[in-house]
DNA sequence: CCTGCGAATGTTATAATGTTTCAAATATCG
DNA sequence: CGATATTTGAAACATTATAACATTCGCAGG
């Protein structure tokens, strides 16, 4: 079976999802934001899931625990908690998955483990500088970067490091 | 009217979508690899759009000059000139791109003007250098990189810097 | 030449992802 | 309470991508 460690060691997920949720309500209270009970339940199951969700995976979650949704209810919730950058969308998986450092300046740069499918968040500060820096010799103004790095994360990589 | 000057000077565009294709030829002769008529003409399309072009304008394109075309008909072209490094797929966009360094060695940078659509295509060396350090402080094997910058081109950005 | 085999294409259907629209409900503030 | 703006419900639709299977094409060996 290659469902492999949590990332990056085990832990107690709950309490780490509980810590995601207080966070989120902070950040929106400081912004008058309203995190109503279906993003807040949004945001909890894509935490839940170590590995990015696609938004149809969380409408059936919610449809199975009885919450009468449809597709505009989870992309609502979703274009909501990505404005207050409490979770990200990783383009080239067409799935989300929650900021590890919501509330913090960042340049999120994805690792993506094509085995496993988890998903670990760096800041990145030296690679966001060469980026802008790249940008600037063309005169070219950044204003969203999306770096996704696809590869074997470490487990992986000792299990099956032939392709 | 919002459409702003070719990237980023005027050319002969139809010379630089000539030469494409006589190296598009090239690569895929070293290869023993087809460029048939379809593929090639998919490639000539997306080459003469200095903006991405979706599978499915390539595909409205094919069908009104007659070719009876379906989808899966551009996707596998599409496959077959990404494998071998002739187009790349923008996965913010959905869309595909002529490579501008077509057989050389490269991590693609892509500068996505919001304003004009308009992409240029960087190498951007340090950063890639910069993303393969990050990568390995966490022992990640980097595979593929996702590397996309949107906001303003040089030219859009001194007609509207006001977002 | 022709025949057999793998690569490429045609064709139909369908899956997966995301958006528009408009009406109803709910929160918030004076 | 009443006006207003935000949020949600609901149905339909649009866009992007793939599956499955039959057919044709290119080419090497007999």
């Amino acid at each position: 079976m290659s469902t492999r460690a949590l990332p990056y060691r085990p832990h107690n997920h709950d309490a780490c999802v509980q810590q995601a949720l207080a966070s989120a309500r902070a950040i929106c209270q400081q912004h008058k934001a309203r995190l109503t009970p279906t993003r807040e339940r949004v945001l909890e199951l894509i935490w839940q899931s170590h590995k990015p969700l696609g938004a149809y995976d969380v409408l059936a979650e919610l449809t199975s625990e009885g919450h009468s949704a449809a597709p505009p209810t989870v992309y609502r919730a979703l274009d909501f908690l990505q404005q207050y950058g409490l979770v990200h969308r990783i383009a080239s998986l067409n799935a989300f998955t929650g900021c590890t450092y919501a509330g913090e300046q960042h340049t999120g740069m994805f690792l993506i483990c094509r085995a496993c499918g988890n998903v670990l968040e760096l800041r990145g500060i030296e690679v966001s500088t060469a980026i802008h820096n790249a940008a600037g010799t063309e005169a070219f103004h950044p204003e969203t970067i999306t770096l996704e790095v696809s590869g074997l994360c470490p487990g992986c990589k000792t299990e099956a490091p032939h392709e």
